[in-house]
This record gives C-alpha cells, sequence and structure tokens, in this order.
DNA sequence: CTGAAAGCGCTAACAT
DNA sequence: ATGTTAGCGCTTTCAG
C-alpha cells in the first residue's frame, strides 16, 4: 500500500473507455474545448471517483516546464524576508506555481550552489532577493535567458526586471520630516555600497540633503561594511566622538538605528532629546522599543506579490520587455524625532 | 539559446563513447563502485567539460522519489516559523532534500488544498508545524503511508513522529523561577487547547502549582482562542477585573505576554512592579520591551533541523518508527519579573 | 563490468 | 473530435 500517486491517466482512460491522450486534453483547461461534453463530464467523474492526481513530475518532464521557481534570500530569519516570501508565494500561487527557498546568508559560493541545486530541479525562473549590484548570477540569467527579477534589491545590470522600494522618496520623506522639526545638521549612516539600497539611499541622502538647503557636511556621512546593529553601533559611535554638532540621525535602515540608539546611550546622550533617529523598513517591533522608532515602512509584502506576478509574466510571455519598478514608502512618525529646542 | 538543461547523460555518453546506463552508474555513488576506475574518471571529466547537470525531474519520474519535502506553517511572517525553517532546511539539506513551504493561516481548507499540491508533486514526505491535536492531515498520512513529522505542535495520533519542545519543563522553569521571587497567587493565560502547546502548557501549569505547593485557583487559569496579543490583553483584562489577587502572570506564549503588558497598564498597574509577566518562546526583540520579557526560550531552530534529520531518517529507512521527541526549553531571565515586596 | 531494452506518466505532433 | 505514436531524461532489470 501507500503508493504515492496510484491512478493515473491511463487508469482513468481505461475505464472511461477513450485513450490517455483525451483524458489528457479534457485535464488541461487550454485543450478541453476540443472533446464532446459528454465526454468531459465522463472523464471528469471519474477522475474525481479514482481520485487521480496528475503527476507534476511527469507533466513536467514533458513539457519542460515544472511551475516550480527558487527565491534566493539572505536569511529567513531576518525579519525583513518574510513578508516578501509571503508576498511572492501570493504572487505566484494564483498561477499554480510553488517557489523554493535557498538562504544564502549572503554568501556568494552558497548563492551559486543554491541556483545550481534549483536549475538542477528544472526550476522556470528564479526570483533574487540576494543581488549585489555587480552579481554574478543576475549575469548568468540574463545571459542564459533564465526569466529573472529582482526584489528589494537591484543590480546595476541593464535589462533585468526589478520590484523595488523607492528609496529616493523614503529618504526624502524622513529628511524633510527632520527639516520641518528644525534640525539642519543631519547625520547619515548608509548601508554597503555593495548594495543598491545602501548605495541608492546615500546618493539620495546627499541629493535632498542639497535640494533641501540644508547643511551638506561629507564628514555627516558615515560608513558601514553591512546593515547590522553592530555596524549602526560603531559608525554612530565614530560619529560623535567626531563632535560633528549633528541633531539628527538617518539611519540607512532600523538595525543601524538599533546600533545607533545603543551608541547614543553608551555615549551618555538620550535620543531623541539630544538626537533623533530615523529607520528604514519599519521592522516588527520597533513600534515597541524606546523610544518608538520613526522610520520609512516599506512595503514589503508589496514588493514579493509584484516579484511573484512580474515572474509569471516572464516566463509565460517570453518576450515581454523588462521593467524595474519603484513601489512608494510611507513615514511613520513615532518617538524618536522631536523637534530641536 | 538558453534551453535549460541542454547537456543530457547521453551526451556525455556519446562523448566518452561508452553506453547512458554506465554514465548513470557512474553518477551514481551507490553503483560506481562496479565501473572501471579509467571510465568513471573519464565520464566525471566529460560531464564536467560540457556542464552537465543531472535532470532531478527525469530522476524523479524514474524512481518515483524526489527528494522533495512539504513543509506546512501557518504563516511565515509570525517569528516563531522562520527559525524553524531554517532549522528544517539545513537537516534536510545535508541529504540532497528541498523543501516546498505552504502559509496556511490556520485554516482547514488551505492545509488541505496546500496538502494536495504538494503531493501532485510528489513529495517524498511532509513535515507540519501547523498540527492541532485532532487533525485530519495527521490520520490521512498515516493511513496512506506518506513519511510525516510534526514540528513545534503535535498531535493527539499514536505512531507520529514529533519534534516538540518539553513544555512541562518550561512551564516549571517559569513557575519555580517565580516562587522563588516570592510569589504564590500565581496567573496562567492559556492558549487553545485545540493545540497541543496551549493544552500542554495548560496542564502542566496546573500540576506544578500543585507540586510546589502554591495556590491551585482555577479562576486563575484563564482562556484565549488564540495566540494572539488581543486574545492576551482580553484575558488578562477579565482577570484583573476579577479582582483575583495574583502578583504574577505565566502567559502561554510571548505574544499573549505582550497583550498583558497592555491590559496591565490599560489598568493603571505597573509590570513588574505590580504585576510580574512571563512569557514563552523568547521571540525577536522581546528583549527590548519595557520591560525587558522574561520567557522560556524554545530551541526553534534545533526542532525544525531534529524534524528535517527525522524525516529523512523516515524517507529513507522505511520501516523506522515514530518517536516523539521533546527538546529542552531555556528559562531566560530578564526585567518582567521581581520579587514580591 | 558494461550494453540493451524497457518504461516511469504525461503531452504533443500527426493522423484519421 | 479522438486515437496513434513517440519520447522528455533517467534508472534498472536483464543479458552477456
Amino acid at each position: 500500500m501507500a503508493s504515492r500517486s496510484r491512478v493515473t491517466i491511463r487508469d482513468v482512460a481505461d475505464r472511461v473507455g477513450v485513450h490517455p491522450s483525451t483524458v489528457s486534453r479534457v485535464l488541461n483547461p487550454a485543450t478541453r474545448g476540443r472533446i464532446t461534453p459528454e465526454i468531459v463530464a465522463k472523464v471528469n467523474a471519474v477522475a474525481a471517483e479514482l481520485g487521480y492526481r496528475p503527476n507534476q513530475t511527469a507533466r513536467g518532464l514533458r513539457t519542460n516546464r515544472t511551475q516550480t521557481i527558487g527565491v534566493l534570500i539572505p536569511d529567513i530569519t531576518n525579519p525583513l524576508f518574510p513578508p516578501i516570501i509571503r508576498g511572492i508565494e501570493d504572487g505566484l500561487g494564483a498561477h499554480g506555481y510553488t517557489a523554493i527557498l535557498g538562504n544564502t546568508d549572503n554568501i556568494a559560493a552558497r548563492e551559486t550552489e543554491a541556483v545550481a541545486t534549483m536549475r538542477a530541479r528544472q526550476v522556470d525562473g528564479l526570483i533574487l532577493a540576494t543581488a549585489r549590484r555587480d552579481d554574478p548570477i543576475v549575469a548568468e540569467c540574463i545571459a542564459e535567458g533564465l526569466p529573472l527579477v529582482l526584489v528589494n534589491r537591484t543590480a546595476d545590470a541593464d535589462g533585468v526586471s526589478s520590484i523595488v522600494n523607492d528609496d529616493a522618496l523614503g529618504i526624502a520623506l524622513a529628511v524633510r520630516h527632520l527639516k520641518t522639526l528644525g534640525h539642519t545638521r543631519i547625520a547619515h549612516i548608509a548601508g554597503p555600497r555593495s548594495l543598491s539600497t545602501g548605495e541608492a539611499r546615500r546618493r539620495s541622502f546627499l541629493e535632498i540633503i542639497k535640494a533641501e538647503g540644508l547643511e551638506a557636511d561629507e564628514a555627516l556621512v558615515a560608513e558601514t561594511s553591512a546593515f547590522s546593529e553592530d555596524e549602526g553601533l560603531r559608525a554612530c559611535a565614530d560619529l560623535i566622538a567626531q563632535d560633528l554638532e549633528f541633531t539628527a540621525i538617518v539611519a540607512a535602515n532600523d538595525l543601524i538605528a538599533l546600533g545607533a540608539y545603543e551608541a547614543i546611550s553608551d555615549a551618555g546622550l538620550t535620543c531623541p532629546d539630544d538626537i533623533s533617529v530615523t529607520g528604514f523598513n519599519d521592522m516588527p517591533f520597533v513600534d515597541r522599543l524606546t523610544p518608538p522608532l520613526t522610520t520609512v515602512r516599506i512595503p514589503h509584502y508589496e514588493l514579493g506579490r509584484e516579484a511573484g506576478r512580474r515572474l509569471v509574466e516572464l516566463i509565460e510571455t517570453p518576450d515581454s520587455p523588462a521593467r524595474a519598478t519603484t513601489l512608494r514608502p510611507e513615514l511613520i512618525v513615532r518617538g524618536s524625532t522631536v523637534a530641536v529646542t
């Protein structure tokens, strides 16, 4: 007993008294119209009665399309990614596609390996949440024509579809909010420049500071090597040690902002009384911090859902053009930003 | 161009001048020993040169084993589950298995549907993090002999393998900690009794209260219909309204504890000064709450990893017996519990 | 130790 | 409108 998929298309065909290919045509929505309604009804009835379930493996071998896509993420335990993944699954799911996941911890070798196993499994396309601006996997997919969508982060390559947050807008919202509160010397703790998000937020910060007529002092931009609390702490401590007289910090993401909280408190200062801080992402629970974090909310679920939909489009309409899409973030004002006194 | 998996076992065979089945034997570790070393070397060299990648779909059709397993979780955006999923993938990964995920939101119809699509994809086994004590999917898998492992939650059915936290120990740690702090009237906000975790923690609470000689008052156990902040708030408000004179609450999980924080503050009381609170799970960031939450840390990653390993064992050793395994939790003492004054 | 042959379950020309 | 035929890429008896 216990065989996985006992009843085949042949069993149904024999029972109904038609040829297997007729059953196949009934089961496939695209060809169903060519079969006499009575036979369609009979096949469906017998299939239901026998508990027939199509064998996707066999179909995939024959059609060379597995309805499976691969998703590369850095780390599912980073709270940024679960909503993206759910969005992807919901964006795909409506079309019968299924995702397989690979956690790569931002390690290039693991990314390569994950792509290899996914391709061995004949995925129909790939979604990368791991892209670096200069990413060999992106180049490989483009070269080989494997449908590809980048989500959350994008790459510098041309001709690649991507769904990312509008970082320029997000940074502008944060900076204008601080300007409204009377801040004029605003620091930025940037993310890694090898990632599109780090670079875009950094560049946008510099641009908006000038556009708003605020004090443009390059010394007020601190660099980090990772979007992490540790790096935020280190960079913010550096900033404070330089005695630059800033009153606010725009952190490139929430984890960096958390590190900044710590550095501020380590220096004997208080957020927001001495220094206002803004984050980026609106991770779960940053509303429960002391003080609750003012941050830029990225529509992660929607990013994922659009990425899923876009990939399906790319797979099913092979010559649909590559498009770069941005989604609008939203400023969430909480207690970590106050007016200068 | 752009064909997914151009080079087949036949291409390699032709190039080397052997039969495809010989190449297959070389590529399969179990049969490699039967082939002359020179041929093995040559086949491997040509395979590498041509960039041969085995087609898992074809292999799966032939062997009826896809090396794919299905994982059902309630919701990946619940921070409980990402570490479990990573654990599962790491537990499987070493053996070449890949997981496909299904988010079901605790909706039975979605669970059934997810299992159906997974079975259509010929999964070799299932891991459920969604099990209810009385779960039809569990019954179905047992009846049909589909390898199954339950993780995090278990079911009442016999003969099913499970990896869960030792809830009795976790509750005992929390209660004894509160007893040490001088608390004698301790309340419990229980989880849903339809879930093994809700029921086990509830039962363990009652038992340990008696075993420790504390005041066993059934009125001090509040019920909830979900492990959620809203339900925690509601149940805790009820408890407070009854004027039961308790000084501590053991919440069935962290979200319920968060709701309790809110109810306590709504009632004009303070945690921990008026009421100490313990949680369960040690979710990310509960160390950053005000006050930082004393909680029972569940080894989620390890639960997942063991589940992955166990499922592989079940698949590859068909008559290995079902086992129920518990892993030990740990009490994390923070600021939400203090001595009675 | 290796080749031959068959077939997993399905779909897609090609016939009729 | 349906049946025939062939074969996707791989593994696995069975021969030799």
